[in-house]
DNA sequence: ACTCTACATTCCAACATTGACATGTCGCGA
DNA sequence: TCGCGACATGTCAATGTTGGAATGTAGAGT
């Protein structure tokens, strides 16, 4: 399961209450892998109870500080070096596509023109995402502007389609 | 559920077998909406159940016909039509690039040129099946030349980003 | 004092997905 | 005729995922 190791990712370089790794999960790793607030909890109980993270709490309720120990960074690092990335390629939107021989041509037409301006409007707000983001030189950022970028290619290269493929269907 | 209306999709222009619902999703939605043999089989009786499909036994044991009905057509209609695509970005190999850092500049280095590497292969497998797929004019292979657009796109757009961010780490 | 919003965690039912195991048919080639 | 691979379906346990309900704290504004 890859919600185990992005939540150890996200704790590598602070620790951080359930409700900030929520938060995190749904600015920074909302269009590569999104998670619920049940999810985040129960996961995080369970990667306590193998030791992975460590749980700090301020009081009997409450805010509680969860903290990456050694072995949830071994984990991490066994994880990015040591195991396959399975490649899960799930769009509803292209499965929709594959169909729409069974609706009108107007409505085709209307789709795709539809996913067109959708696409356009998730690229502009991915490219004042990145105007907006402070680069420092630190590896961390390095790494995070190459996934940005992958965002921003993805997001033109669906829009650019999607405008392609309206044209097709007129 | 989209395995659902992936499986009406694929009984509109034909009557098929389990068996070759599995194979049709091996091959075609492979890169689509990927399903199991276990998960197929258990929707179709689903989808029988609710009257989407008939199954038509050839015997009390063996092969089973299944055929879309009326409802099931104007089912696959209305998802087209009347219900809004989620869109569910899920991404290993990116979550795994979000957190590179953890590891050496050279495990980094070598995990994103392998990533290249493998993009390259996919996106000549992928380009081998357009040439050798014959198109024909009717609109079922309009949108399926719409589809395959897309993932060739796709393909290109990942080869070129790893091959950019391995750029990048050096 | 009141109320609203953000912060914060827990639990649960329902549904989706995976991977393995079980069972059996059919045609072909050694 | 024996075994193999393709065809064909069914079932199960475990795990992952979604969405909602319940509960409570803390601070800021009216």
């Amino acid at each position: 399961m890859s919600l185990r190791h992005a939540l150890l990712g996200l704790l590598v370089d602070r620790t951080a209450s359930g409700y900030d790794l929520l938060k995190l999960f749904d600015t920074s790793l909302a269009n590569v892998w999104p998670a619920t607030q049940s999810q985040i909890y129960a996961e995080l109980n369970k990667l306590a109870d193998t030791g992975l993270i460590t749980i700090a709490a301020e009081g009997p309720r409450g805010r509680k500080q969860y903290a990456l120990t050694d072995d949830g960074l071994a984990e991490l690092r066994r994880w990015l070096t040591e195991t396959e990335p399975q490649r899960n390629v799930r769009s509803e939107v292209l499965l929709r596509v594959f169909f729409l021989g069974v609706v009108s041509r107007e409505q085709a037409q209307s789709y795709l023109a539809d996913l067109a301006t959708r696409f356009a409007t998730e690229e502009n707000a991915l490219r004042e995402l990145e105007n907006a983001v402070e680069w420092d030189e630190s590896d961390l950022s390095l790494y995070g502007r190459i996934a940005l970028e992958y965002g921003l290619r993805f997001n033109t290269m669906r829009r650019e389609w999607a405008e392609w493929a309206a044209d097709q269907v007129k």
